[in-house]
RNA sequence: GGUGGGUUCGUAUAACGGUUAGUACUCAAGAUUUUCAUUCUUGCAAUAGGGGUUCGAUUCCCCUACCCACUACCA
């Protein structure tokens, strides 16, 4: 049985709304919240609006706007209706009438008329009280250990068109440019609410206060009233967004009242926040500092020159990132963990919404990462490793011919270890074998890199507890014999005849490979010997051997 | 301080009022492998505390504790 169900009869096109303000890159809960909106859009077969409320002309940052779209973008969020990357107005075309602009800042001129509408109800008033005043008022009363709260009883004794009679101020209307408009919080209300994540609310409008609306100073709408405004203009049905709202709803379920929009308010749903994986308090930048992970979705460099980390620069798949974000609060009722966007569609629900805040894991977002990456194809892996290799100094080319007419000494495996050139080919077969090892593509190269260039030294510690002559000898004739295998050279045909090898002439299996992958690696770690002799070839193979030989004698 | 929200293994979470409280990550041990990694198996580990309601409470109610948010002419 539902809770509640307000308007359900209505039937009205889902529309949802994410609302960033452009104060700074999106934090990866904003990512969440967006993500949760896109979900429920996608989901009820409605838009996904992206409205950018830069209504706080102190706190603007050039370039937040473009990283909150490219972020999206990034996570496969993409909006109906809104701004692109571009800055540009993205809206779908249907028979509904225009929504845009979209960007707060552009809609001033809509807002003022909202707020005087609420002056002449009685639901509101100007208020000429400096913010000096206040924030003494504020102090002063804190001192006494008391709490300053414009409300119904402060009013009465503030410089405001309530305590004011008219004669006196409207000329201070007329010739200040500093006022505000306040909401006027009526006396001993009981506001009840209804939440889709955490059911029945109710709370006394004794505990709250006269927030402003509006401000003369900037000809801007605060938060609130923009909010209202523009949620009940662009027919927003489900209003999903972060706790710390939640505090506010009681005076945005009044402003619905006091305009009349009680019939079309939106439905509300408070998500819960991102907590730090240890300690006490919400995630913030600090803790990805110290605990070594990003907490913005892209880099981001700020005006000091400070520069964030962020998922994608650290090698993290959008649809692991993605993933791993919504499982974080929210869960599909079975052990299912791994979801493509289409599969999160399908499953989300707003009533499996967590109520409490979620600790952010790191672990888990990597375990996401590497269960992707197992999933992706050789041939995308190869795609994104070449860039990779190319920063190690790697030449990768699409075919062996093509290098040698351009003068390379290509092996038979496509390599040319002397002037670091492979072939895609080469590079393919590597990370199927490697893929498996590892949590990002970057991990590639510190996995296979002796795949690419010879070992220059050798592991002091794996050096000393498996370079020695009983174990040698029988490697370098190992290797010798390796060197003069007949067969098809390939880990299949090498690996048995190998090891019979070895065993036939009563060598310790462990201890002569171990010296083999010390010559070939550099370390007794990595893959399989018959799959690094057959990758490197045999003129690699002996190169190193004798490599070894001279270093370690 | 006030108001609101929250509380199941270390973490994310599951469990019509009836389960030996499940799963995943992490960690540990073992098996497999020529090493490492993978893989497989096993293990460690939780209903914040106290009262009710009930035959029976992780689940419903109350109190306490703790955590979080809000308490701006910021969003």
């Amino acid at each position: 049985m539902p809770l509640f169900n307000y308007f359900s009869e209505m039937d009205r096109k889902t529309r949802v709304r994410f609302a960033p303000s452009p104060t700074g890159p999106l934090h990866m809960g904003g990512v969440r919240t967006a993500l949760y909106n896109y979900l429920y859009a996608r989901q009820h077969g409605g838009d996904f609006i992206i409205r950018i409320e830069d209504t706080d002309s102190h706190r603007f940052v050039p370039g937040a706007e473009k990283y909150i779209i490219e972020a999206l973008n990034w996570c496969g969020i993409i909006p109906d209706e809104g701004v692109d990357e571009n800055g540009n107005v993205v809206e779908t075309p249907s028979e509904r009438h225009p929504h845009a602009p979209y960007r707060q800042s552009q809609r001033r001129g809509i807002y003022r008329k909202y707020a005087e509408e609420l002056v002449e109800k009685g639901f509101a008033y100007y208020a000429f009280d400096t913010a000096e005043e206040l924030s003494a008022k504020r102090e002063e009363m804190e001192a006494r250990k008391e709490t300053f709260i414009y409300n119904h009883i402060t009013r009465k004794s503030l410089r405001n068109s309530v305590s004011m009679p008219e004669s006196e101020w409207r000329p201070l209307l007329e010739s200040r440019t500093d006022w505000t408009i306040r909401f006027k919080m009526p006396e001993d209300r009981i506001v009840k609410m209804d939440d889709l994540i955490r059911g029945h609310i109710e709370v006394n409008t004794d505990t709250l206060d006269d927030k402003v609306l509006w401000k003369r100073a900037d000809e801007l709408p605060t938060y609130h009233l923009a909010n209202i405004v523009d949620d009940h203009l662009m027919e927003i049905t489900e209003v999903i967004r972060g706790e710390e709202w939640l505090p506010s709803l009681p005076l945005h379920y009044l402003l619905y009242e006091a305009f009349g929009w009680q019939d079309s308010q939106p439905r509300f749903a408070h998500l819960s926040l991102l907590l730090k994986p240890d300690g006490k308090g919400k995630l913030s930048k600090r803790d990805g500092d110290r605990l070594g992970f990003p907490v913005f979705p892209l880099q981001w460099t700020n005006a000091e020159g400070e520069v964030s980390r962020g998922y994608r620069e650290d090698g993290y798949f959008p649809e692991a990132f993605v993933n791993m974000l919504a499982m974080l609060g929210w869960n599909p009722g079975d052990d299912r963990e791994l979801f493509t966007m289409q599969e999160l569609t399908e499953a989300f629900s707003l009533e499996r919404v967590i109520k409490s805040g979620a600790r952010f894991n790191p672990d888990k977002a990597k375990w996401y990462n590497k269960e992707y990456l197992r999933m992706k194809s050789d041939e995308e892996l190869t795609e994104l490793f070449i860039p990779v290799l190319e920063k190690h100094g790697m030449k990768i080319v699409e075919c062996a011919k093509c290098a040698i007419t351009a003068g390379a000494e290509m092996t038979a495996q496509g390599a040319d270890f002397k002037n670091h050139i492979f072939t895609m080919d080469y590079v393919r077969r590597i990370v199927s074998l490697i893929k498996e090892r590892a949590t990002f593509v970057a991990d590639f190269w510190d996995i296979a890199s002796y795949l690419f260039v010879s070992p220059e030294t050798y592991s002091e510690k794996d050096a000393a507890k498996f370079w020695k002559e009983e174990n040698y000898t029988p490697a370098f004739q190992a290797a010798d014999f390796i060197h003069g295998f007949t067969g098809e050279f390939s880990k299949e045909s090498l690996e048995g005849p190998l090891e019979e090898y070895i065993r036939s002439n009563g060598w310790p299996m462990g201890k002569v490979m171990n010296c083999l992958r010390l010559a070939l690696v550099g370390a007794s770690s990595g893959l399989g010997i018959a799959d690094i002799v057959t990758i490197i070839g045999k003129d690699e193979l002996a190169a190193r051997m004798k490599n070894i030989k001279e270093k370690l004698g």
